[in-house]
DNA sequence: CTATTTGCAAATAATTTGCAGTGCG
DNA sequence: CGCACTGCAAATTATTTGCAAATAG
């Protein structure tokens, strides 16, 4: 559950230097908030922060940690896993496939990979547990946004700019 | 944004044919419904579909149109995509990284791949677009649920069983 | 015929926001 | 010592559910 107390400090460092450097207030909530996520490898919720931290802090409200949470995220220090802003979206596409999401309109796309289908994940995963499904999802501007003839539609993406799992492949 | 009509036809028919060996009953709503999500490329959200058959079945309700998405996935005939079933989980871990997710406690591990971190989809994707981020996440049963000695906690992830990409890597 | 299914409206769950008091820089 | 921040409660968004009327097989 927890981290090296050297990665949990270097963590805790960034984020303090990352509110001076925004001119963003340094309080104690914020502190104990941005510790509890970052002292663990379990990925919390909001909630979870919250019940935890109540120990600590009985005071504190669930949108304070929310807030703090999507702060941590604005300025690159966290990212999110799996985020509820968003609908549900269906796909009917029964085939092995994979999913190319635009970042600005909003568009989802198949997408195929023999590279990705080759890819064996049950030896790297060993340690951890039995694989059964692997959803990939790619995220990046469309063509057609890229070239500005699309207008946004539907639910925007702007608060997910850092996914977990961030880079570039 | 459509499929070929012999790909449709084969969907629909799946549906029917699903409905059929289920002893559930075969509506005009059902088949619309089923029909807007199989016939299109675009990962439409519930939503979206509820708008899109208005026009040919103007007293649809949007319950009706969940009822019939999850029935679709339970029957293993669609899949989801960013199901807003679950609470946003944060993550202080910046280091590139993937994600294993327990299908039965729901607890989220990172793990690192060579193979992955190797991989380019640049080429794949020059005709969908320019990848930025990528994320991807496993889905399986963890080791110490497999030992059968951890109980459920948080959320529950029963709905999302079948997820899109589907596949064993 | 009659058990399912539908549409409506009201309920939930997660998350967000407005506002008045509080405390950091 | 002022303006950003907090806690509270109320609002919002996506989705689900209870129930009486409608309908497929």
């Amino acid at each position: 559950m927890a981290i090296s107390k050297k990665e949990l400090d270097k963590r805790i460092n960034n984020f303090k230097e990352a509110l001076r450097h925004s001119g963003i207030k340094l309080t104690h909530q914020r502190l104990e908030i941005f510790r509890e996520v970052a002292k663990v490898i379990d990925h919390p919720a909001a909630e979870t922060i919250f019940q935890r931290i109540r120990k600590r802090l009985p005071t504190v409200s669930l949108d304070t940690v929310y807030r703090t949470l999507w702060l941590a995220n604005d300025l690159g220090l966290i990212t999110t896993l799996r985020s509820s802003r968003q609908r549900t979206r269906f796909d009917a596409n029964l085939s092995r496939h994979y999913h190319f999401i635009c970042s600005k309109c909003g568009l989802a796309m198949d997408f195929h990979s023999d590279e990705l289908d080759e890819l064996t994940l049950s030896e790297t995963l060993k340690d951890i547990g039995l694989p059964e499904t692997t959803h990939l999802e790619v995220k990046g501007m469309c063509l057609k946004c890229a070239k500005n003839k699309k207008p946004r539609e539907e639910t925007s993406y702007d608060r997910e700019q850092k996914v977990s799992g961030n880079r570039q492949i």
